[in-house]
DNA sequence: TGAACATATTCGCCAAAGCAGATATTATGC
DNA sequence: GCATAATATCTGCTTTGGCGAATATGTTCA
């Protein structure tokens, strides 16, 4: 369902034009604290596969495929060697995005850690 | 809530400080759909909760959780006047946020719609 | 008081997606 | 060729979380 200009008024800072939903995913690959600590792993220089493994601690299976979907998503590029591949970030506003994103979210980290819509309400649900 | 392995690395250009969970779920926030158009709705300017509901056409329920929720990550702001609330953009550099993720988003618009690793690869999984 | 309205919360259902472990692929060396 | 190492993909299992519908809370007015 295409809706064709919506309002066109305030918002030409938006496109509002594309794809919500690949932006969203987008958003979403990043939503993962997997993901989003390979990804601050890799702002910090580029490493293979082995190093990302040993420094979050998660299967291989499972870092390979982070690493693979922060690729696609475009966060990181990877650059094979031999048996090794070494993924680095692909753009500098990579840095910039999760820097503004700690900024806000610092500023409002104790109604945000506090958010139960997101992440669970809690362990189990006991009612009183 | 799992453990956060602390992470020891070396990251002058991030904050690294604080919990790398809440930025997690910070972006997981907008990496649903329905509260990115919510959001991007809000960006437009001040809406009541049933204008919300109009426009995206979720259930009632739904589109109060997602506000709140966005809310709660300080995304938007809730304004109360008599029997209805009115939500807004609560900082300026959501907009920012938005725009950059927008951007680079564009920049991978091909392999990030293709990236299966988030969103199903499925036999045949349709998306609307 | 109660009815009508706007919003918030709860409930069961089910798809999306994280996880470890097994397996497949590819590259190097013997 | 075979063995080994590094990475990629597949297979189940389980949790997270979005959804509508029902319900609860709160507000205004008669």
């Amino acid at each position: 369902m295409s809706k064709t200009a919506r309002t066109a008024s305030v918002t030409p800072l938006l496109g509002e034009g594309d794809d919500v939903g690949t932006v969203a995913k987008f958003f979403r690959a990043l939503g993962d604290p997997s993901r989003l600590r390979l990804l601050e792993f890799l702002l910090d220089g580029e490493h293979s596969v082995s190093d990302c493994v040993a420094h979050i601690g998660l299967s291989q299976g499972r870092v390979s495929t982070h690493l693979a979907c922060l690729a696609d998503c475009g966060y990181v590029r990877a650059r094979r060697e031999g048996r090794w591949c070494y993924y680095r970030v692909a753009d500098p506003r990579v840095a910039e995005l999760v820097m503004l994103a700690r900024a806000l979210a610092a500023d409002n980290g104790a109604a945000l850690a506090a958010c139960e819509r997101i992440d669970g309400p809690e362990p189990h649900r006991d009612r009183a």
